[in-house]
DNA sequence: CTCTCTGTTATATATATCGTATAACAGAGA
DNA sequence: TCTCTGTTATACGATATATATAACAGAGAG
Protein backbone atom coordinates (compact mmCIF):
# COMPACT_ATOMS: atom_id res chain seq x y z
CA UNK A 1 0.00 0.00 0.00
CA UNK A 2 1.64 3.03 -0.58
CA UNK A 3 0.58 6.81 0.32
CA UNK A 4 -1.74 8.84 -1.97
CA UNK A 5 -2.04 12.60 -1.57
CA UNK A 6 -4.29 14.91 -2.19
CA UNK A 7 -4.98 18.30 -1.64
CA UNK A 8 -7.89 20.13 -0.67
CA UNK A 9 -6.96 23.95 -1.87
CA UNK A 10 -10.26 24.96 0.01
CA UNK A 11 -9.68 23.48 2.93
CA UNK A 12 -8.47 26.39 5.51
CA UNK A 13 -5.68 24.03 6.84
CA UNK A 14 -2.06 24.93 5.76
CA UNK A 15 -1.36 22.92 2.04
CA UNK A 16 1.96 21.93 4.35
CA UNK A 17 -0.14 21.12 7.30
CA UNK A 18 -2.43 19.08 4.62
CA UNK A 19 0.82 16.94 3.81
CA UNK A 20 2.26 16.22 6.94
CA UNK A 21 -1.16 15.18 8.56
CA UNK A 22 -1.62 12.62 5.72
CA UNK A 23 1.95 11.12 5.90
CA UNK A 24 1.30 11.12 9.75
CA UNK A 25 -1.89 9.00 8.85
CA UNK A 26 -0.17 6.93 6.57
CA UNK A 27 2.11 6.04 9.57
CA UNK A 28 -0.26 5.74 11.59
CA UNK A 29 -2.40 3.19 8.99
CA UNK A 30 0.64 1.62 8.45
CA UNK A 31 0.61 2.18 4.77
CA UNK A 32 4.14 3.29 5.35
CA UNK A 33 7.02 1.90 7.51
CA UNK A 34 10.08 2.70 9.11
CA UNK A 35 12.72 3.74 6.00
CA UNK A 36 10.18 3.98 3.36
CA UNK A 37 11.44 6.54 1.18
CA UNK A 38 9.14 9.52 0.61
CA UNK A 39 8.64 11.10 -2.86
CA UNK A 40 11.09 13.42 -3.55
CA UNK A 41 10.28 17.29 -2.90
CA UNK A 42 10.08 18.20 -6.66
CA UNK A 43 8.13 15.23 -7.85
CA UNK A 44 5.77 15.21 -5.04
CA UNK A 45 5.12 19.17 -6.14
CA UNK A 46 4.60 18.12 -9.02
CA UNK A 47 2.13 15.01 -8.48
CA UNK A 48 0.16 16.86 -6.74
CA UNK A 49 0.17 20.40 -7.71
CA UNK A 50 1.95 22.69 -5.43
CA UNK A 51 5.25 24.61 -4.99
CA UNK A 52 8.22 22.26 -4.14
CA UNK A 53 9.26 24.37 -1.15
CA UNK A 54 5.94 24.23 0.17
CA UNK A 55 6.24 19.98 0.16
CA UNK A 56 9.99 21.30 1.60
CA UNK A 57 8.42 22.70 4.54
CA UNK A 58 6.49 20.01 5.73
CA UNK A 59 9.24 17.40 4.71
CA UNK A 60 11.02 20.15 7.18
CA UNK A 61 8.34 19.92 9.69
CA UNK A 62 7.61 16.01 9.95
CA UNK A 63 11.51 16.30 10.40
CA UNK A 64 11.45 18.42 13.28
CA UNK A 65 8.63 16.27 14.89
CA UNK A 66 10.78 13.42 14.82
CA UNK A 67 8.16 11.43 11.54
CA UNK A 68 10.50 11.64 8.96
CA UNK A 69 14.74 11.77 8.44
CA UNK A 70 16.59 12.59 5.98
CA UNK A 71 19.01 9.89 3.73
CA UNK A 72 21.50 11.08 1.33
CA UNK A 73 20.89 8.03 -0.32
CA UNK A 74 16.87 7.42 -0.66
CA UNK A 75 15.95 11.23 -0.13
CA UNK A 76 13.36 11.55 2.82
CA UNK A 77 12.44 8.42 4.79
CA UNK A 78 9.85 7.32 7.06
CA UNK A 79 11.75 7.67 10.79
CA UNK A 80 9.39 7.57 13.84
CA UNK A 81 12.20 8.65 16.68
CA UNK A 82 9.88 9.81 19.42
CA UNK A 83 10.37 12.06 22.89
CA UNK A 84 7.42 10.28 24.29
CA UNK A 85 6.91 12.06 27.50
CA UNK A 86 6.58 15.49 25.12
CA UNK A 87 4.23 13.39 22.70
CA UNK A 88 2.11 12.72 25.86
CA UNK A 89 1.63 16.74 26.72
CA UNK A 90 1.22 17.87 23.33
CA UNK A 91 -1.94 14.52 22.96
CA UNK A 92 -3.18 15.84 26.41
CA UNK A 93 -3.33 19.69 25.44
CA UNK A 94 -4.63 19.08 22.10
CA UNK A 95 -7.29 16.78 23.88
CA UNK A 96 -8.38 18.95 26.48
CA UNK A 97 -9.24 21.46 23.55
CA UNK A 98 -11.29 19.13 22.09
CA UNK A 99 -12.68 17.26 24.48
CA UNK A 100 -14.13 20.80 25.86
CA UNK A 101 -15.65 21.58 22.44
CA UNK A 102 -16.97 18.11 22.17
CA UNK A 103 -18.58 18.41 25.77
CA UNK A 104 -20.38 21.47 25.42
CA UNK A 105 -21.58 19.76 22.58
CA UNK A 106 -23.23 17.51 24.32
CA UNK A 107 -20.68 14.71 22.46
CA UNK A 108 -20.75 12.22 25.71
CA UNK A 109 -17.73 10.47 26.80
CA UNK A 110 -18.96 7.21 26.13
CA UNK A 111 -19.57 8.81 22.51
CA UNK A 112 -16.11 9.98 22.57
CA UNK A 113 -14.79 6.70 23.86
CA UNK A 114 -16.52 4.93 20.95
CA UNK A 115 -15.08 7.26 18.21
CA UNK A 116 -11.52 6.93 19.79
CA UNK A 117 -12.30 3.08 18.95
CA UNK A 118 -13.49 3.82 15.43
CA UNK A 119 -10.47 5.49 14.35
CA UNK A 120 -7.96 3.40 16.12
CA UNK A 121 -9.34 0.42 14.34
CA UNK A 122 -7.73 2.34 10.86
CA UNK A 123 -4.50 2.57 12.85
CA UNK A 124 -1.70 0.30 13.89
CA UNK A 125 -3.46 -2.72 16.07
CA UNK A 126 -0.30 -3.74 17.39
CA UNK A 127 2.20 -1.24 18.95
CA UNK A 128 4.88 -1.73 21.12
CA UNK A 129 2.13 -0.58 23.70
CA UNK A 130 0.09 -3.28 22.64
CA UNK A 131 -2.78 -1.67 21.83
CA UNK A 132 -4.00 -4.81 19.87
CA UNK A 133 -7.69 -6.49 19.93
CA UNK B 1 -16.95 30.33 40.00
CA UNK B 2 -15.84 32.95 37.86
CA UNK B 3 -13.74 32.60 34.37
CA UNK B 4 -9.99 33.53 34.75
CA UNK B 5 -8.20 34.63 31.65
CA UNK B 6 -4.73 34.34 30.86
CA UNK B 7 -2.51 35.05 27.95
CA UNK B 8 0.90 33.53 27.10
CA UNK B 9 1.75 35.71 24.87
CA UNK B 10 5.38 33.18 24.12
CA UNK B 11 2.88 30.62 23.05
CA UNK B 12 1.81 30.03 18.98
CA UNK B 13 -1.57 29.76 19.35
CA UNK B 14 -3.20 32.89 18.51
CA UNK B 15 -4.28 35.27 21.52
CA UNK B 16 -7.87 35.03 19.96
CA UNK B 17 -7.97 31.40 19.50
CA UNK B 18 -6.46 31.34 23.76
CA UNK B 19 -9.38 33.68 24.40
CA UNK B 20 -11.66 30.86 22.52
CA UNK B 21 -10.19 27.90 24.04
CA UNK B 22 -10.22 29.49 28.33
CA UNK B 23 -13.93 29.88 27.23
CA UNK B 24 -14.92 27.02 25.74
CA UNK B 25 -12.96 24.91 28.33
CA UNK B 26 -14.84 26.94 31.27
CA UNK B 27 -18.12 25.79 29.94
CA UNK B 28 -17.17 22.61 29.42
CA UNK B 29 -16.23 22.91 33.03
CA UNK B 30 -19.47 24.18 33.85
CA UNK B 31 -17.55 27.64 35.83
CA UNK B 32 -20.05 29.44 33.40
CA UNK B 33 -23.85 28.36 32.55
CA UNK B 34 -25.95 29.34 29.48
CA UNK B 35 -26.86 33.16 29.81
CA UNK B 36 -23.68 33.90 32.01
CA UNK B 37 -22.42 37.39 30.46
CA UNK B 38 -18.62 38.06 29.40
CA UNK B 39 -16.56 40.71 29.80
CA UNK B 40 -17.24 43.55 27.50
CA UNK B 41 -14.33 43.74 24.71
CA UNK B 42 -12.80 46.56 26.13
CA UNK B 43 -12.78 45.22 29.74
CA UNK B 44 -11.38 41.89 28.75
CA UNK B 45 -9.12 43.91 26.62
CA UNK B 46 -7.88 45.71 29.70
CA UNK B 47 -7.42 42.93 31.60
CA UNK B 48 -5.30 40.82 29.96
CA UNK B 49 -3.43 43.32 27.69
CA UNK B 50 -4.12 42.92 24.44
CA UNK B 51 -6.40 45.02 21.69
CA UNK B 52 -10.09 45.08 22.15
CA UNK B 53 -10.57 44.07 18.21
CA UNK B 54 -8.20 40.66 19.67
CA UNK B 55 -10.74 40.19 22.19
CA UNK B 56 -13.85 40.62 19.66
CA UNK B 57 -12.60 38.51 17.06
CA UNK B 58 -12.66 35.70 19.56
CA UNK B 59 -16.60 36.54 20.53
CA UNK B 60 -17.27 36.98 16.90
CA UNK B 61 -15.66 33.25 16.02
CA UNK B 62 -17.39 31.59 19.43
CA UNK B 63 -20.57 33.19 18.18
CA UNK B 64 -20.45 31.56 14.92
CA UNK B 65 -19.67 28.24 16.27
CA UNK B 66 -22.38 28.79 18.41
CA UNK B 67 -20.48 29.13 22.00
CA UNK B 68 -21.75 33.00 22.79
CA UNK B 69 -24.50 34.98 21.29
CA UNK B 70 -25.21 38.82 22.03
CA UNK B 71 -27.89 40.34 24.13
CA UNK B 72 -27.85 44.16 23.28
CA UNK B 73 -28.60 44.72 27.46
CA UNK B 74 -25.86 42.03 29.19
CA UNK B 75 -23.37 42.24 25.75
CA UNK B 76 -21.56 38.79 25.11
CA UNK B 77 -23.55 35.50 26.87
CA UNK B 78 -22.96 32.26 27.03
CA UNK B 79 -25.14 30.51 24.73
CA UNK B 80 -24.12 26.76 24.07
CA UNK B 81 -26.62 26.56 20.86
CA UNK B 82 -25.76 23.66 18.82
CA UNK B 83 -25.21 21.85 15.16
CA UNK B 84 -24.80 18.59 16.64
CA UNK B 85 -23.78 16.71 13.68
CA UNK B 86 -21.67 19.56 12.93
CA UNK B 87 -19.82 18.88 15.93
CA UNK B 88 -19.21 15.28 15.44
CA UNK B 89 -17.98 15.59 12.15
CA UNK B 90 -15.09 18.17 13.42
CA UNK B 91 -14.95 16.12 16.15
CA UNK B 92 -14.02 13.24 14.47
CA UNK B 93 -11.91 15.15 11.71
CA UNK B 94 -9.44 16.44 14.81
CA UNK B 95 -9.64 13.38 16.75
CA UNK B 96 -8.25 11.29 13.56
CA UNK B 97 -5.22 13.16 13.03
CA UNK B 98 -5.01 13.74 17.18
CA UNK B 99 -4.41 10.05 17.11
CA UNK B 100 -2.84 9.42 14.21
CA UNK B 101 0.16 11.26 16.01
CA UNK B 102 -0.43 9.42 19.25
CA UNK B 103 -0.28 6.30 17.16
CA UNK B 104 2.37 7.06 15.72
CA UNK B 105 4.38 8.07 19.39
CA UNK B 106 3.48 4.67 20.51
CA UNK B 107 0.90 6.21 22.47
CA UNK B 108 -1.60 3.23 23.36
CA UNK B 109 -5.40 3.16 23.00
CA UNK B 110 -5.76 2.28 26.13
CA UNK B 111 -3.56 5.66 27.36
CA UNK B 112 -5.95 7.33 25.25
CA UNK B 113 -8.98 6.15 26.67
CA UNK B 114 -7.24 6.70 30.37
CA UNK B 115 -6.45 10.14 28.87
CA UNK B 116 -10.19 10.82 27.82
CA UNK B 117 -11.74 9.91 31.27
CA UNK B 118 -8.84 12.72 33.11
CA UNK B 119 -9.49 15.13 31.29
CA UNK B 120 -13.71 14.92 31.34
CA UNK B 121 -13.67 13.91 35.14
CA UNK B 122 -12.68 18.28 35.04
CA UNK B 123 -15.90 18.87 32.73
CA UNK B 124 -19.16 18.66 33.12
CA UNK B 125 -19.76 14.97 35.18
CA UNK B 126 -23.37 15.43 33.66
CA UNK B 127 -24.71 16.25 30.11
CA UNK B 128 -27.41 15.80 28.58
CA UNK B 129 -26.19 12.50 27.48
CA UNK B 130 -25.93 10.95 30.82
CA UNK B 131 -21.86 10.34 31.30
CA UNK B 132 -21.96 10.94 34.95
CA UNK B 133 -20.01 7.95 36.77
C1' DC C 1 34.37 13.13 -14.92
C1' DT C 2 29.77 14.07 -16.28
C1' DC C 3 24.95 13.76 -15.65
C1' DT C 4 21.19 13.46 -12.69
C1' DC C 5 19.03 12.85 -8.72
C1' DT C 6 18.60 14.22 -3.64
C1' DG C 7 17.68 17.92 0.16
C1' DT C 8 18.88 22.59 1.19
C1' DT C 9 19.51 27.53 0.95
C1' DA C 10 18.98 32.25 -0.75
C1' DT C 11 16.03 35.97 -2.73
C1' DA C 12 12.04 37.86 -4.25
C1' DT C 13 7.09 38.59 -4.65
C1' DA C 14 2.12 38.30 -3.56
C1' DT C 15 -1.44 37.31 -0.48
C1' DA C 16 -3.53 36.32 3.95
C1' DT C 17 -3.58 36.37 8.90
C1' DC C 18 -2.66 38.45 13.32
C1' DG C 19 -2.48 42.18 16.41
C1' DT C 20 -2.65 46.91 17.23
C1' DA C 21 -4.45 51.71 16.69
C1' DT C 22 -7.79 55.47 16.17
C1' DA C 23 -12.29 56.51 15.15
C1' DA C 24 -17.01 56.33 14.65
C1' DC C 25 -21.87 54.28 14.82
C1' DA C 26 -26.48 52.46 16.76
C1' DG C 27 -28.87 50.35 20.59
C1' DA C 28 -29.95 50.24 25.45
C1' DG C 29 -29.97 51.74 30.24
C1' DA C 30 -29.28 55.23 34.09
C1' DT D 1 -27.37 63.55 28.09
C1' DC D 2 -23.97 60.29 29.56
C1' DT D 3 -22.18 55.83 29.50
C1' DC D 4 -22.06 51.41 28.55
C1' DT D 5 -22.66 47.56 24.92
C1' DG D 6 -21.16 45.22 20.32
C1' DT D 7 -19.99 46.49 15.71
C1' DT D 8 -17.79 48.50 11.69
C1' DA D 9 -14.31 51.03 8.97
C1' DT D 10 -9.69 52.11 8.03
C1' DA D 11 -4.89 51.85 8.52
C1' DC D 12 -0.37 50.03 9.80
C1' DG D 13 3.27 46.65 10.79
C1' DA D 14 4.63 41.96 11.54
C1' DT D 15 4.28 37.33 10.50
C1' DA D 16 2.71 33.18 7.90
C1' DT D 17 1.66 31.04 3.59
C1' DA D 18 2.61 29.91 -1.17
C1' DT D 19 4.89 30.70 -5.26
C1' DA D 20 8.97 31.57 -8.35
C1' DT D 21 13.75 31.41 -10.01
C1' DA D 22 18.18 30.18 -8.94
C1' DA D 23 21.99 28.01 -7.06
C1' DC D 24 24.71 24.69 -4.01
C1' DA D 25 26.81 20.21 -2.08
C1' DG D 26 26.40 15.25 -1.59
C1' DA D 27 25.70 10.86 -3.71
C1' DG D 28 24.77 7.43 -7.29
C1' DA D 29 24.95 5.92 -12.33
C1' DG D 30 26.79 6.13 -16.82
Amino acid sequence: MDLVFEIDFQSDEALYTQLCNQIIIGIAKEMVHEGDPLPSVRQLADEVGINMHTVNKAYTVLKQEGFVKVDRRKGAVIAVDINRLRALAQTKHDLTILLAKASCMNVSREEIHALIDEIYEEYGGSNIHGNSI
